[in-house]
DNA sequence: ACATACTTTAGAATAATTATAAAGTAGTTA
DNA sequence: TAACTACTTTATAATTATTCTAAAGTATGT
């Protein structure tokens, strides 16, 4: 078992609270999430991509899907789909919102949107929350 | 070659205005989509499914695809992904929102939801469209 | 160290979608 | 209408994203 020095104890920390144990794996992947000083959003793939390229023993894809889908259930990650159908993971799990530029996601803060009318939500029903994309072209 | 009467000839109109000669299997998909008196949302697996079930000779998952893809396109269909990642396709081609309730989408008609504050597009870049999409869970 | 429980991983399996290429059909020409 | 050509349909293979499985590895408690 690896020596933690209390450096990772916030990276452990969301991985405990996933229910997950910290191994090493797991915690090289927090860290890689959270030990960044922006937030960021990422495909499994993408992740898998980076983290194993400066590696000489590679993390599993097994590995990188466990451990993205704990943080996400757990609340330390936020999902919603790209236009091509595949899961995009947001370390930014405030509430929020997304221009999409050509593949691009880019954070819009949540007070540079406000609404002046939103439905009520059909009885027997809440609103969970309400999420605006907002589609970018090129000019002209 | 199939005796068109009169009546098709729009759902006719909708495939050769999407580059798609009308054949018997693609009128056949265009009524299905088109002749109605309410839009719908479907994925293609759910179209071809209703269809071919009443079908003695089955209309390919290619040509429902293919079809579903071109009238897509030209702007007959529009597309947006669920969140388990499949394409989702309305016949509502109008700008306007959805409730997300369990795997169900429901239309939000688009002066449902009004703005009073949204964000300025990057230089060089402007806005293609703004949707918003709600999501629902139980009350209590 | 032993036993037990949890983890990692390679590889198989699924599901949605796209590509291929052969056989079928329609449109045009002679 | 026969022949020619172009477009279509379809079965099937290939891809991609994702999930599952089962075996081998690792950690924890005694
Ligand atoms: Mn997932
Ligand atoms: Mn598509
Ligand atoms: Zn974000
Ligand atoms: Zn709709």
């Amino acid at each position: 078992m690896t020596k933690m020095n209390n450096k990772n104890k916030i990276f452990i920390d969301k991985l405990r609270s996933s229910g997950l144990r910290p191994t090493n794996q797991r915690v090289e992947i927090s860290k890689f999430l959270f030990n960044r000083k922006k937030t960021f959003h990422f495909t499994v793939e993408e992740l898998k991509s980076s983290m194993n390229l400066k590696r000489q023993k590679k993390i599993s894809t097994a590995t990188f899907y466990n451990t993205v889908h704990a943080l996400k259930s757990a609340g330390h990650l936020k999902e919603f789909s790209l236009e091509n159908n595949t899961s995009c993971y947001d370390t930014n799990i405030t509430s929020h919102h997304h221009f999409f530029d050509n593949g691009k996601v880019i954070d819009i803060k949540s007070d540079k949107i406000t609404f002046q009318k939103l439905p009520e939500a059909p009885k027997g029903k809440k609103i969970k929350n309400v999420e605006v994309v907002i589609r970018l072209e090129n000019n002209n």
